[in-house]
Order: C-alpha cells, then structure tokens, then sequence
RNA sequence: UCCAAAGUAGCUCAAUGGUAGAGCACGCGGCUGUUAACCGUGUGGUUGUAGGUUCGAGUCCUACCUUUGGAGCCA
C-alpha cells in the first residue's frame, strides 16, 4: 500500500515495508549506490531514497533524471547523515515513467515568470507545490468558518441575465457561432446572458429565507486589467446575513481574516515557513500582528482628514465624493496604522444602488477592509432594506427596478436589515502566502490575452 | 487601456558599434553517505519579430509582439 511522503517524514518509529510514489527531484550517484530525492507533493519536504546497486530495478537508475516517476519499495530508516531524520533504503525500486532532458524544472530556482509558462508543470516546484496545498487547506478553513457559525453554503448561479450588476464589465454567454450576430432573443435563454460578476443578489435571497448564508465559488470580471492583483477568473468568498447591520458586518469581516491567518499559520506551518524564507522575510510579522490586534475602523471623512493633514503630496487628489486611490489605501494601511484598516461610511455617490442610505442623507453604510501590501480584500455594506429607498437609488443610478422584480420583492415580503461582503479568494492568498501575483496563487491564470492551458 | 523598463543557449545572466560567453541543465568520464553534491570534458545561438542607420548592429533608430513594474477599474 502506498504511503504518502508527509506521514513517512512525520513517523515516530522505523518500519520495515513502506512503498513510496513520487516524482525525483534530484538523483546522486555514490559508488554502488543512488540518491534519489523523492516528492510526491503531499508536503514540501522529499523523502531521500538510498537505492543499492544490487537492488532490482537498479540497473535503470541512470534514466531517472528529474521529472521522473517512480515505486520505490524498502525499509524507512533514522538516516545517518544530517539533513533529514528519516530515509527509505530501497529493496525494490520500479521506474513508472521517463522524464527526458527537455523537462523544464531544474534543480535549481526558476523566476516565476518563466514558471507561469509551464502552468502544467509548475506545482511540481517547492514554491507552487507550497501555494496550492496552502490554496486547498485555506478552501477549507473557509468553509469550515462559515459551517462553524451556521452560515448555509449557496451555490449561486454562474449563468446570470442581470446585465447591470455594477460590478463590471461582463462576459457574454451565447451559443450563436463565431461571426453570427443574431438578436438575443433567439439564443440559448432568449436574452442578453453573461457570466456572474458576484452571487451577492442572489445570496441576500438565500439570506432572506435561511439567515446566514454564503457562496464561495468562481466570478468573471471581463475588465481589460493587466495588473498583479487582477484576473479574469477569480473565486470570491460573499458571507450574507440577515437581522445584521454594518457594526456586525466588520465584526464577521475583522474575525474572518484573523481566522484564515490562524489557520495558516497552524495547518499550513512548513510551506508558510518557505514563503517566509524566500518570498517574504516578513509574513510571519505580518500574520501575528494582524492575529493579535485589532482591525482600525476609520469613517471616510475621518480616514479623508488623516490623508488632508498627513503632510503628505499625492499624486490623487484629497477630497469628499471621491475613491481612495492606491497611494491612499497604502498611506493608511501601510504607514500611518501600519496593520488592517476597515474604512465605511462612503458618500452615496460612489457606491452601488444596494448599499444602505445612512441618517445623514449623504453617506451609504458600505465597508472597505485595506491589508497592508494588497489594498482593498473585501468591500461590503448593510444592504438598503427599505423598498421606496431601494427604488429611489435605483432610479438615481439609471437602473430598471423592473428587471430587479426578485430582488425588489425581499423589500416587499417581510423585509430584514442585512449585510455582508466580499472576499477574492485569490488576494486573501496574496495576503497570506506574501506571493505578489495573482497569478501565482491560481492553477491556471486567466488574464487579457492568457487562456492557455 | 495609459506610463516606464526589459526581451541573448532549455534556465539565470554577461558581452566600448568590431570574432556571441559564463554558471546551471543535458551527454560522457572520474570521485564521494551524498543532500542546490563535487572535479574534468562535451553538446548547445536566425541575440523577440519586421524594417532602417552604418564599412560593420546583440548594442543605435522606428513599428509591432511578449513579459515585468506602476496607474486606472476593482475583488
């Protein structure tokens, strides 16, 4: 029976038969006997192999150059030599597939450009192997957040006819062929269909009928964005509550993150220790400080008379009824309080139809959460429940209310105060690994003009 | 999309306008409980593409392509 590597290494005894499947990163070649460095991706550390040349199989030990698949059956032994508690004196070794010498991974670093271009190879690198057990550990972190505090998991749909969700530009989804431009209503739904933009319409339904509830799944923005923070194809995380108000919505938001960064630190403890070794020095910092204080909650105007009287130049202007921009967000987050800032209370002007109308008249209770290095990881807002406001910002922002009947018909039946946000898994990586590119922390990137693999 | 920079061997990089090189990878030989092994040796190039300037272009100029960084948009 198969053994993975990560329980081999993290045995406490000897044993006498363990099979191991894995990939040879690197082979040396002793005088009657072979090293083989073992990964099989279950952790970031090989298993080495001490292959005898009197073992079988042995006599194809010069084809297994790196790259190349592997059996390797024998005893798992304390090793003598430093570097590694525990090796596998082989006693059967049995070579699965060749890997030639055109096999691009070296021994040695790759930048992580030349990596994105053999997107199929790269998780069998140290770094991506790291980033994608990290990617899969954090998947569940999250649902197990979420399944923790009965939130329900809704799958919301990815095919949406809602062309105005405001969140940017759309895919379009036809099957009409290539050149042919018949009328929408004679394609496959009889309407203008796009890819989703978010689940949160539809998750404030869910919200309204089971209370707590989140979608955690795939959302396509078509933006011509050539940028290290953006994709075509991203994951988004959309936590939706009802009977909650934008206090409550920071409260989940700040306990979110803290909780994603423990769990990264506890369960994904070796690879973090690689990303902090070659990625980032100071990760390990980063996450401590974001686990042990807590979150800055700045209001817009205040966060806005911060920037006024930083004696700082920017090169964006400083002013009311306008977004921070990057030089702003960094100011707050990375020097003036140098950890999380959680920013709400924006003019009504530049926020969506669905977030909710403060007292005030002029601001919306929206919510931006700034991270230190990434910029803004989750927007959110206390939704507007009340249906003649509903209706007014809608109007305001020259949408149709007819074509939100559903949505507007929450406001109609037994209408709640609620909120939530939402999350890019992806940048939630970003934060937490210290990797700088999106596109190092997807399997596969999608970006303008890159669909390969 | 805008601004800036960069494209040279499979990879990482050198090369005053004057004969394209090194390390690694790979091949061969040697040595060794080795561990990014080591020593010797060999293979490896339409210098991103297309034009132009020049006696002569990897090097200078123009356009395009790609990548990176920054900006916008946002998650």
């Amino acid at each position: 029976m198969r053994t993975l590597i990560k329980h081999a290494l993290a045995s406490t005894e000897p044993k006498d038969a363990v099979s191991v499947s894995a990939w040879v990163r690197s082979r040396r070649d002793a005088k009657g006997f072979s090293f083989l460095e073992l990964n099989d991706g279950s952790c970031l550390t090989n298993l080495q192999a001490v292959v005898d040349s009197n073992v079988p199989g042995y006599e194809q030990i010069a084809l297994l150059t790196t790259g190349a698949s592997v059996i390797v059956e024998g005893r798992l032994v304390a090793s003598p030599a430093a570097g590694q508690k525990w090796e596998i004196h082989a006693t059967s070794l049995k070579m699965v597939g060749l890997a030639d010498a055109s096999y691009p991974l070296q021994k040695k670093g790759h930048s992580l450009e030349f990596l994105r271009t053999i997107a199929h190879l790269r998780p069998r690198s140290n770094l991506f192997g790291a980033v994608f057990r990290t990617r899969s550990r954090l998947a569940y972190a999250i649902h197990r957040f979420f399944q923790e505090r009965d939130f329900v998991y809704v799958h919301t749909p990815i095919i949406t006819a809602s062309d105005c969700e405001g969140a940017g530009e759309m895919f379009r989804v036809t099957t009409f062929k290539e050149g042919s431009a018949p009328a929408p209503a004679v394609d496959f739904f009889g309407k203008p269909t796009f890819l989703t933009v978010s689940g949160q319409l539809e998750a404030e339904t869910f919200a309204s009928a089971l209370s707590n509830v989140y979608t955690f799944g795939p959302t396509f923005r078509a933006e011509n964005s050539n940028t290290s923070r953006h994709a075509a194809e991203f994951w988004m995380i959309e936590p939706e509550m009802a009977f909650c108000d934008l206090a409550g919505d920071m409260d989940l938001s700040e306990e979110f993150i803290k909780a994603t960064a423990r769990h990264a630190l506890e369960d994904c403890a070796e690879d973090l220790g690689l990303f902090q070794k070659f990625v980032d020095k100071t990760l390990h910092e980063r996450l401590a400080f974001v686990l042990e204080r807590p979150f800055q909650r700045v209001a817009y105007t205040d966060a806005l008379e911060i920037l006024a009287k930083s004696g700082r130049t920017f090169e964006h202007p400083v002013q009311y009824g306008l977004n921070f921009q990057s030089e702003h967000e960094r100011f707050l987050t990375e020097e003036h309080f140098r950890c999380p800032v959680t920013v709400f209370n924006y003019p009504r002007e530049i926020k969506p139809f669905y977030m909710r109308l403060n007292d005030d008249g002029k601001t919306v209770a929206a919510m931006d959460v700034l991270v230190p290095g990434i910029g803004e990881v989750i927007g959110g807002s206390q939704r507007e429940e009340r249906l003649e406001v509903l209706e007014e910002n809608m109007r305001l922002q020259k949408l149709q209310p007819e074509a939100y009947w559903w949505y507007l018909d929450l406001r109609r039946y037994g209408t709640v105060p609620h909120a939530g946000f939402g999350l890019g898994f992806e940048r939630l990586l970003m934060f937490l690994t210290g990797v700088s590119n999106i596109r190092d922390v997807i399997p596969f990137a999608r970006t303008p003009g890159n669909v390969e693999f």
